[in-house]
RNA sequence: GGGGCUGUAGCUCAAUGGAUAGAGCACCGACCUUCUAAGUCGAUGGUUGCGCGUUCGAGUCGCGCCAGCCCCGCCA
């Protein structure tokens, strides 16, 4: 491997897709939302909402007009003045009757139950509109958020089950660039939404530590001497090193030479070749960590790919074996499965490659963990790759109870659509990036917050430069390209991390505030939240456990990220129209306290599964 | 040549086959002696790349085009 070729790619070693691919085929949206609604079993009847759409069905289905399995709520677009729908086409036409007659009926005949949530019930056309009891919403869905507090949000569809998501898989010997932040924090939100959903969660660094390269780097280190200094300076040492053998290499086959004899002593487990690649190992995930450390990343394994090196000659049997593979004239061994590209898992001269590490990565995954999700969070461009993957572990025989997914993501390039690469000269390493982010963020709250001590001021610094940087590739959906653009990225308004967290700060200052004054400690009175801006602030607050589901079910974060936008907005609204600590009667004045309170937790937990820290102060 | 992804307002992006396609940025205008103006409100801005089809209903599904990017290595 090439320093140019690597360059241009991201994450997984050759720096090289969002749908699940089962059996080389792509799923939409609605099938795959399907494995992740909750089995009625374990049903916890838990949210507001569930239990609205519940009683909607239930009331439906006593009227004895609509079976069952015709009965499917829908929410409308905001513009509808109702919280979800029963559209009536599908059922209408099952039943031979009208749509409009259908819905009128269903409207006229519904009974609910007393303390219903379901407040109004109208027929508009064929569209039977429900709408939230605003009171007995705003009590419960108060109430809940106050009883969770950092649980809101979260459910237990996937208890008792486990996801392993592979992300981050930063190169050894090389500096972490702009190229591996995607995977390390779209990977690192669907941990944490994974794990607000009740699975059992698996980080797993795929280190990108094994390979021919070694070969180079090692007699490399071996000639010129190893890195003196620590973190990214250390990384880029080693990238020079590794540049000048390769370069001097060409002229001379005795460094070539020496380069295959390195090589080859790693492979065969010679003490002195191990050593030094488990110095430059350390070296580099040291450095590696200094950035984990500031974006929230933590793993739960770090197996690399030399971690699988013992499995392969069994792995490659097992292909023969099944008649997934076969060995070609030459002595590879080769595959062709579902009208896929020809590859190979066995060189001719024996060797592996990363296709055969990642087989024995999903076997070893499958024997240790027995999860329901293996999730791989990798460049779109090595689609194939997994397309390929996915399609002999099947024909192996593995992964038959196991969704196999590759969540892909787009490239990043400069603002006019350049790709970054060290070749052009433009490459942004990732402590560069996140130094630079902070910067500017400190220059932004020093300016806006000049009397905040100097340390607070740092703190909030790092928090809102580091959440530019994260919201940067989590706010859209992850296969779309991104830019690197600073203006934007550090955008304070708008949809931005700095507004998203500015809106939680200004829900802490009304609460500071509210202790400091010694108001608001009279009991609320949670039905008097009928303001629209209110109303519409919890309804929204109602909805971060469905958006946890559907993130998850789409591998998509962003949907996290669109729920804490509307919220940070609606909210606006609210402070604009609702005065909190001002508002008369006492029990109307604690009731808006505790929806500003409630509105902070929820935000404050919606951050924290993208990975942003919300501080209390900007 | 084969395959994949993307195409929605000037720009960046949303929109589970459903009702009038929504936000932000930019531009223009309004609101701070009242809880943080990193805010809020208003105005402007659309033939959802093009065509045909499926459907009671298509930005969304199917087929065919067009454009941009990507993949098709005994590299990772």
């Amino acid at each position: 491997m090439c320093l140019e070729n690597t360059a241009l790619v991201a994450g997984r070693h050759l720096s090289f897709s969002l749908l699940p691919i089962g059996a080389g085929d792509t799923r939409q949206y609605a099938e795959v939302k399907r494995d992740f609604q909750a089995r009625p079993e374990e049903m916890s009847m838990r949210y507001a909402l569930e239990r609205f759409i519940a009683e909607i069905k239930d009331a439906i289905l006593a009227t004895g007009k609509v079976p069952a399995d015709l009965i499917e709520i829908t929410t409308p677009k905001p513009n509808i003045p109702a919280d979800r729908t029963f559209v009536t086409f599908k059922a209408a036409k099952a039943l031979g009757i009208d749509p409009n007659r259908l819905a009128a009926d269903l409207a006229a005949t519904l009974t609910l139950p007393p303390d219903s949530l379901i407040g109004e019930v109208s027929a508009s056309g064929p569209f039977l509109n429900f709408s939230l009891h605003p009171q007995r919403l705003a009590a419960t869905v108060l109430e809940e958020i106050m009883a969770s507090g950092t649980a809101y949000g979260t459910l237990t569809d996937g208890a008792g089950r486990t996801v392993v998501i592979d992300y981050s898989s930063p190169n050894i010997a090389k500096r972490m660039h702009v190229g591996h932040i995607r995977s390390t924090i779209i990977g690192q939100s669907l941990v944490h939404i994974f794990r607000a959903l009740g699975y059992r969660v698996i980080g797993d660094n795929h280190l990108g530590d094994w390979g021919t390269q070694f070969g180079i780097i090692l007699a490399a280190m071996q000639r010129y001497g190893r890195p003196q200094s620590e973190g990214e300076a250390a990384m880029a040492e080693l990238e020079a090193l590794y540049t000048r053998y390769n370069a001097e290499m060409k002229d001379d086959p005795a460094l070539e030479e020496e380069a295959r004899r390195w090589s080859l002593a790693l492979e065969q487990g010679d003490p002195t070749a191990r050593a030094l690649w488990q110095w430059c190992v350390d070296l580099t995930l040291r450095a590696a960590q200094r950035n984990y450390d500031r974006l929230g990343i933590r793993f739960d394994y770090a197996y690399g790919e030399s971690f699988y090196e013992p499995m392969l000659p069994g792995v490659i049997e097992e292909a023969l074996r099944s008649e997934a593979a076969f060995r070609d004239v030459d002595g590879a061994v080769v595959a062709e499965l579902d009208k896929l590209p020809r590859f190979i898992i066995q060189r001719s001269d024996g060797g592996t490659v990363y296709m055969t590490r990642d087989i024995a990565t999903i076997k070893f995954r499958i024997q240790e963990f027995n999860p329901s999700h293996i999730i791989y969070v990798v460049d779109a461009r090595q689609e194939l790759h997994f397309r390929q993957l996915f399609a002999i572990v099947r024909a192996m025989g593995y992964a038959h109870n196991v969704e196999l997914v590759h969540v892909p993501f787009g490239v990043i390039t400069t603002p006019d659509g350049q790709p970054l690469s060290t070749k052009k000269g433009n490459m942004v390493y990732l402590e560069a990036l996140l130094d630079e982010a902070v910067a500017r963020a400190r220059a932004l709250v020093d300016a806006k917050s000049p009397d905040l001590s100097p340390e607070e001021r740092a703190a909030i610094a790092e928090a809102v430069g580091i959440g530019a940087v994260i919201y940067n590739d989590l706010y859209q959906d992850p296969r779309r390209n991104i830019t690197l653009d600073w203006d934007r990225m550090l955008s304070i308004e708008g949809n931005s991390a700095a507004y998203l967290q500015y809106s939680h700060a200004r829900c802490r200052s009304i609460l500071r505030r509210a202790a400091e004054e010694g108001v608001g400690s009279e009991t609320p009175d949670l039905t008097l939240l009928t303001h629209p801006s209110e109303q519409r602030l919890i309804r929204h607050l109602a909805r971060l456990p469905e958006a946890v589901r559907e993130a998850a079910a789409r591998y998509a974060p962003f949907v996290i990220a669109d729920w804490c936008y509307a919220t940070a907005r609606e909210f606006g609204i609210f402070f604009e129209q609702c005065p909190v600590l001002r508002a008369e009667p006492p029990a109307l004045r604690a009731a808006r306290i505790q929806l500003v309170a409630a509105t902070a937790t929820a935000l404050q937990n919606g951050l924290a599964l993208l990975g942003i820290k919300a501080p209390e102060r900007m």
